[in-house]
DNA sequence: TCGTAAGCGAGACGGTACGTCGCGTCTTGTG
DNA sequence: CACAAGACGCGACGTACCGTCTCGCTTACGA
């Protein structure tokens, strides 16, 4: 979600930007408590598991992470926020920036992993759970839409390599290549109307490579 | 949202499957007051526009529809089913389903409609609104992947001709085509990392069809 | 309740007086179904078996008999006046009206009987149920109060024949005397500070008439 | 209610028995408000004096009060149990108990205390309105039962002492003393079959006298 | 070494909306 | 007309979480 080296130190490499970002005052004051930290981490993704994004509530995760409701609310603004936090990382962040040098290959690497999401059905909850969020929590959005730019980036950066290299049309319209990638992923994570199937992955990178070289 | 040819008269185009399922008994009973219901949904596009989706209550709508409570629930068993009647017609239904002999003229058809709802923000918010609640409302998916479904039938089937037509690749593997057209639109809609332009809409059925037809 | 002579022939015998007295006008129009009559007497005789008075609803009682609720609004005002109907006559209107001779052994029997009502708990939770409604209900209460007069009066008889006989205190205060036969009967069945033992009933009523010869 | 002397200062004099019994954990936690809690008696007896017990609701009390709803429910489990403890302690724990060394004094004075509550009909209504309830919900009854013996406990206590200096008859039963001593009232306050006069106070007592000293 | 400045648990607070229940009324048939 | 069916407006219920706010206690710096 965030590179780690933009943390101030002691804050623990998750929380949001909430305080003041002047590098903090730190002039006496209780150090933040790691555990209390990770202990609602942990239960965020516990109870993702057990209940799901839909009846997740932070009253809820507080009571299973021994935690007070107010310090919850001191690191993360919102449900999503501390969502995003358990799980986003671990679902997404660590997906790969594939360079081998073929293009195609790459895009492949990326696209199976993108699927395999399913293969995880809480995570998969949770990515809906966060794109529906996005929707409905207009302070969550900005945030929601940065992290799919990064997404995006990576895809864009390895198009952009490709095309460099002759693999792909020269004159690419990258976003809307990427969007390609993207789009029919999430459409069918989110409507449902046919099942997301990893094996899926494959088929759908060679007709997206033979739309890309033609252009 | 249905078909409009299996309305039962003065049932408004929108009944709930909650009753038994067609003929419903009809034997004695105050007859629903096509008044309340009207005023409900009225109530409901009314408040959308003002307050949008992600703020809209049931308690809300019925406040504003003069009507109780305890009436808007005999209806309607959640506020994106509510949702759905009252704005979901309005934005969707009335889409085309074209015929012009020519498959890319239909295409472009469609999806230009698609586009549109972006100048109705009301109503590009509805839809968001009702993707994430069928993301948070077990209940409500699957009614909600069903109306999906239906519109992609439309697309589906003007496709089809033109396979049959031989405008296009005769191995098209349909679902995923459509997965094409649609797949983009709702990632940029939800996503908001790019605008949706309208204008895009022709760019979009041209590049579709370069690589519907190659396949 | 009330003498089964001032009925209207086909008013049912339990009707409360909401029809008018004028002998009912009776000029065209279905006749009153005794079959709906009964049956909601004998489901609210049931239900008060079954979850007692305070969870009793008209609504119920007018499911459980198969009967529309309008119906039985037709012919009761209240819970109270139904459950009057259904279950004051059965407790103790058909109490007797002892006249052996003796004031001692008249009070005695009556006694006796108003203390067995604790062998039928459900007709003693009804009694609460009334007496608890009369206080909540302004429109039963004169209802309640003059079935109460009516009780008293068989015991206020009693009594006097005692003093013409000469076997109580010639200057009893009637309205006095009465109040100590319900007065602590009521008080324990309602208050429950102590069990309501038929087996008392005999002490009380010597209690009762050491004082009453006394005076 | 409770003894005046068991108060913990500062508590109100009307704490519920909801909270763990003593001393109460106090490890953290916001302080319990003073003020939203006077507040909300104060509303309850307001709305007892305007519009009575069976029309008191516990919306209505919150919201004269400007209290949330949660926190009347948070300390008070019914409507009853707030009316006894707004009013409860009002009517009749400031009663007297009485003395005088005599116990034909001691009694009047306790009875006529008893009968004063009709001169505020708002109390008499709360202690019909606390009766009904009693009988209607099996929750609340055990906590009026115990005000109820409590009140008990004042004059057994009285005649006690009564019997003890040879006032009154050696083999007197005290529990049913105290049942004539209250029964007779009750009964007059609920039945309404006569009014309840003050004045009748004096009688009542001279007539009980009369047996608990033949006895 | 002490005071000041957090962080933390607990949990009460004012709110808002929920979804349900029962009321008593009404509007439809049908008999 | 009575009756069943059942929709309607209404009002209150009791609950669930929200996000905020004291509390008392603990911890760590910096003067």
């Amino acid at each position: 979600m965030q590179d780690p080296q933009d943390q101030t130190p002691g804050d623990g490499g998750d929380s949001r930007p909430r305080r003041p970002e002047q590098t903090r005052r730190r002039t006496g004051g209780r150090i933040r408590s790691e555990d209390a930290h990770e202990q609602t981490l942990l239960a965020t993704a516990a109870l993702l598991e057990e209940i799901g994004y839909g009846r997740l509530t932070i009253e809820g995760v507080a009571a299973r992470a021994g935690v007070a409701k107010s310090t919850v609310y001191r690191w993360w603004k919102s449900k999503a926020a501390l969502v995003m936090d358990a799980y986003g990382l671990a679902v997404t962040q660590r997906m790969p920036e594939p360079d081998s040098g073929d293009c195609a290959e790459d895009l492949r690497i990326f696209v199976r992993q993108l699927y395999s999401v399913v293969e995880h059905p809480t995570r998969a909850e949770a990515l809906r759970g966060l794109m529906a969020e996005a929707q409905l929590d207009p302070e969550f959005a900005p945030r929601f839409t940065e992290w799919v730019r990064s997404r995006r980036q990576v895809v864009a950066a390895l198009l952009a390599r490709g095309a460099a290299r002759g693999e792909l049309a020269a004159d690419l319209d990258l976003e809307h290549a990427v969007d390609l990638v993207f789009g029919p992923f999430w459409y069918r994570l989110l409507a449902r109307h046919l099942p997301l199937d990893p094996a899926d992955a494959s088929a759908h990178v060679d007709r997206l490579l033979a739309g890309l070289r033609a252009s």
